[in-house]
DNA sequence: TGTACTAGCCTGTATATACAACTTAGCGAG
DNA sequence: CTCGCTAAGTTGTATATACAGGCTAGTACA
């Protein structure tokens, strides 16, 4: 059942793994691709292949003549991309990890129903879980799977495996649905995100669709302090943004 | 000064140009890498890094035995999309009024200066103004103007005319950033939107782009309460949701 | 000492070739 | 007629090779 990954995919894991563990920081050189030849075996352009897409999909950058290097923050990413916290905060080279708090079986009631198209009483799972960005806690996800579309989701070590990443495995992504809201965090939730009375915090309610279904429901808590959504919008035939002004914009976050 | 641009570049050009012009329609098939190796003469790989390339960008997608196939369209919307308060409003079917509270010039500083990209005590415009759905205070619009963008700004009725509508008359929109923040107002903040100390705000910066140039600067301040942005996130070659779905998010949001 | 140049590394692109896996149409045996 | 096989076309991957162009450090020369 385990296909062979391809030999550049297994280059691209090795190093986005490398990033994650710490092991290789922002701004460092990522071994070119002549030395990935040699080390490992393949073929300049398998190299090739990798390095470019890491640089496409924003892990690294490639300067001709001098090398490729760990990028420092991620490049534009809509807001409603489906987005999964582990990933961004790999991208950003920060190490991430997670806390099981609750992983549970329930009979859907009320809204979770309503929102996951299912009879009142029907077998859900909870799932809860807090997010760290290098030790600090930064989202509380409070979801809900429908049973039936994954049973095994109750033996899910969600410590080392990401929910989404499970989640993609089961069910293909389909369709999804967001709602950004700010509010004032109980104090359940409070605690779970170490933040004051008198913090904010920025929810995404997020639903999605798999086969014509609402597969997950979840509430996604984010402390307002730490944690904002960006995006970029560019009409059709625009040129991209420089680097430049996208620092500008980092700047301007402060 | 105008460099050549790389092959696969050029057939990437070519086959979005017929897409564009409505050649090619969604679904129809595109020529494969063997017929582009004859008609363009190229090498297959590079006729695969084309075909490869506007597969991940979400232009065509590719089945190993059958072809290329252009992409159903990708037109929806984002969260991110440059939306005007007033005609969101105008679209729910209520109505909509606009108190200006100030409507000054001023010389940039600090942050707004480093937002537009202007030396400290250039000539800017300051409009501050509250937006009312039905009669409800919804968005304090905190906006920062380059003067010589908008020579006539101070003179403009904004009771009248939305910023938004007198903005993309001036200069066409070309580029925007946005943020979206949790936090908790300020008293000057609560007090224009009519709420409670213990009330959060959802914040939005966007920054706007005309002629490679920032033009305008704004904070849009609402309340938690009762202001949410919503998206839906659609992978290519996926059917639309219906309309009674959308409704089911409608009552979820309750 | 200072400047100019070059060797060596790096990425970027392009080609020719090869094999694997998937899909479909068509053909042939039963 | 139907089932199953095969051939042809397609994408997916991998390799070896080649040349162009950017960058840098170190060397040779003035």
């Amino acid at each position: 059942m385990n296909q062979a990954k391809p030999r550049y995919q297994q280059l691209k894991d090795l190093i986005i793994g490398r990033i994650s563990t710490g092991e290789l920081q922002p701004e460092d050189r990522v071994p070119s691709e002549n030395e990935l030849v040699e080390s490992m075996s393949v073929s300049r352009m398998t190299a090739n292949r990798a390095l470019r897409e890491l640089n496409d999909e924003g892990y690294v950058e490639r300067v001709a003549g001098r090398g490729t290097f760990v990028s420092d923050f991620r490049s534009q990413s809509h807001l409603l991309e489906v987005h999964n916290i582990a990933d961004e905060i790999l991208r950003r080279g920060h190490s991430h990890s997670c806390e099981v708090v609750r992983q549970s079986r329930q009979r859907a009631r009320g809204e979770v129903a309503k929102a996951l198209h299912v009879e009142q009483g029907t077998e859900v799972f909870h799932l809860l879980l807090v997010h760290f960005e290098n030790g600090v806690p930064i989202q509380l996800e409070d979801r809900h799977v429908v049973a039936r579309f994954a049973p095994d989701c109750l033996q899910q070590n969600f410590e080392s495996v990401t929910p989404s990443a499970y989640l993609t495995s089961i069910a293909p992504l389909q369709e999804a649905e967001q709602v950004v809201r700010a509010s004032l965090p109980n104090a359940a939730v409070r605690k779970h995100l170490h933040i004051e009375e008198t913090e904010a915090s920025l929810v995404v309610i997020r639903r999605t669709w798999s086969h014509g279904r609402p597969v997950t429901f979840a509430r996604l808590h984010h402390p307002g302090s730490r944690y904002e959504l960006t995006g970029h919008y560019t009409p059709p035939g625009t040129p991209r943004s420089t680097p430049e002004e996208v620092v500008q914009l980092e700047e301007l976050r402060q």
